[in-house]
DNA sequence: GATGAATGAGGGTTCATTCAT
DNA sequence: GATGAATGAACCCTCATTCAT
């Protein structure tokens, strides 16, 4: 008999912050893979290893469960975003950063993109009810405010570019591409996604936005 | 034949093209509404008024009725397509409305938009096994060739611009905006869908894709 | 234009007595591999080519058109041990063949012992309402009356021997081993099916048969 | 442990040893009444007074609950079998001794042979994945070995009877009589399942094994 | 005689969720 | 906090059978 009275298995026991985040990290791979609909509760359960019952016990719901991911999700982009350091480019250079971050993003995170399809199936009925998501609007319409306008008053830019629109623009570009790989590999019959592909891609994006800007 | 009565129940009977026409239909509406794993045969059966048996009469199981429906949905797109009448306008204008259509189209379908996504979350299975989807390729590739070479002759667009790539922008441009708009509607704390932000949004599209031509 | 002014598709149409066979034919194989309860009408149609509304027309329903298997089976075994001719062997020989016999009709013929199968776990329902079956007793109880007798007067067997009973235990040897040659084969962890096994059921149940008339 | 009181609706709940024995009887009883094939799963579930989802909770599917309801009748047959005290009897007591208690296991139990039919039908594919059954062979083998030795050594018996096809006949004599009580009953026209039939049959066997031993 | 289309009931199975401990 | 057992509704699919022609 040693101090510990009760006996673990595997995974870490009495620690509900990991149990909790195992839950939420398992449950972003399942809603991703299988969107909300095809998310099974159980395999969510057994991928963090957790009883079924702990998943109702932080999570409240399949749906609340979903929306935290969500929010998790956006959490981490903003955050990604926010460590974003482009006041000391110059404002091409800035630009192009954005404009490749963005990209990269998208194309490290499949998962989110995912997410965003699950929910807007949905018709946004989580993100709705979420206070917090909300208020994770991006700081990338904020820089690229802050970019056009030096670019303008450099004479680099074309003066009354929206930043909406063009942050719209941007993640668009990358959006379809990597949403739609796998029909658009089958239409156009060769493979969105090899390392050649993609640079091209991504060339071609940074190309796009700064003819946006053009004078 | 004569105009004998029929006794139906609602349903047109002994029909089978139009019964197999409902049942596509009904399948369109359920697929895009709820996704692949949400969508309920029940449900189509039922708003297809037809025997829910008729469903795998005709197309045996849950997924090659989502093929069938896939398949019809870029058919009538390819269709559309088609139907476009370039060859006779100035480059500029035809790029012009080669933008308006995808944008347009995407608008007025939003199923299509839908379908799409849910068939990148199953990593494209159904087009995979589907040599229909992998012939109806669009139209607009080529068009966009022409509309590109023809600018370029008369010295009115920049030569070399990949019109897949191209292409991709075009309808990324439209896709992220209307697919994602319930989300881009919370976060951005207002209603992307009027009347006024689709005209902005619109305008904003031709102009990012003339720009991208522009010498 | 040639004088037939219908297109048959492979199989013989307009050929009622034809039809009707094929559909007994494909019903025995369904039956005896499924079961009354596994056993499909649909498969039952497919195998017979023919159309799946003929079996109702021709049998009336599922359970008809098995009581007909049944029947066609019995007049066939029946048929079978009527041809035996035995009358001119000496006893024991006599004896010997109808051992023989019937072991071999039920290797050769594992439909027979299925189907015998599936009607006992229904309790004989089929066969009681059968003239036809309760008509097709068994020709070879009477055979062996009569081989019984002559080996007793001529001082070969023992006197007292119930036809019934011996009929009973000359089947009953290879039913057992043949119907339930899986799971033996499995139990006893050998293939009761080879050529060499089989040879030795054969001996051995012809030595058991003997030994129970010997005096 | 106080007596306090339990809020049951019928069936015992939380007492998971009893409800899965429970729903493994009433497997027992459907499956021997209809085959594999005819089983409804509802039917074995209200039996059990137990919820239709607790049949897959405990043994995942209808065939595995099918082949665990025959792992248990093996058991119990086994089990049986070695309670059989046959060392202190003289040889051929004990043989009779044998011969009856196989004969009364199977009248006693028409579950296992309806079981095994099934079984056989299905060409043995249960049996075939389960290591449990193919480690619970007869003891019976192993004692008819014995008994034959000591009765061949008294001078008894003959020599050279093998104990496995004695086995299989004397499980033949009793099982195709029972298991085709039906079909023979009709055929024969008189009921074989009357108590004098019974003895008759049983009488019969007896005789017949004994008569295979004699020297 | 023969056919494709149609049907309602029910098949086995799985769902998200909750109970009792 | 944590767990195995339990639930009813609903899932996709298939059944034997019959309709209209």
């Amino acid at each position: 008999m040693t101090g510990r009275t009760r006996t673990t298995k595997g995974a870490a026991r009495r620690d509900p912050v990991k149990n909790r985040e195992r839950i939420l990290g398992a449950a972003l791979a399942e809603f991703s893979r299988h969107g909300l609909g095809g998310a099974r509760v159980d395999r969510i359960a057994a991928r963090a290893r957790a009883n079924k019952r702990m998943l109702y016990y932080y999570f409240g719901s399949k749906d609340d469960l979903f929306l935290a991911v969500l929010e998790a999700s956006y959490a981490q982009i903003r955050s990604a975003e926010r460590a974003l350091d482009l006041e000391h480019l110059d404002p091409r250079a800035a630009l192009e950063r954005l404009v490749e971050f963005t990209w990269e993003y998208l194309l490290a995170h499949p998962e989110f993109t995912a997410l965003l399809n699950s929910e807007n199936l949905h018709k946004g009925r989580h993100v709705a009810r979420s206070r917090r998501v909300r208020e994770l609007h991006s700081p990338l319409v904020e820089m690229l405010r802050g970019i056009l306008k030096r670019g303008a008053q450099r004479g680099l830019f074309r003066r009354g570019v929206d930043p909406a629109q063009l942050y719209i623009s941007i993640a668009g570009e990358g959006y379809f591409y990597l949403s739609n790989r796998y029909t658009l590999s089958r239409i156009f019959g060769r493979d969105l996604m090899t390392k050649a592909a993609l640079a091209t891609r991504a060339r071609h994006n940074r190309r796009m936005i700064l003819d946006a800007v053009r004078r």
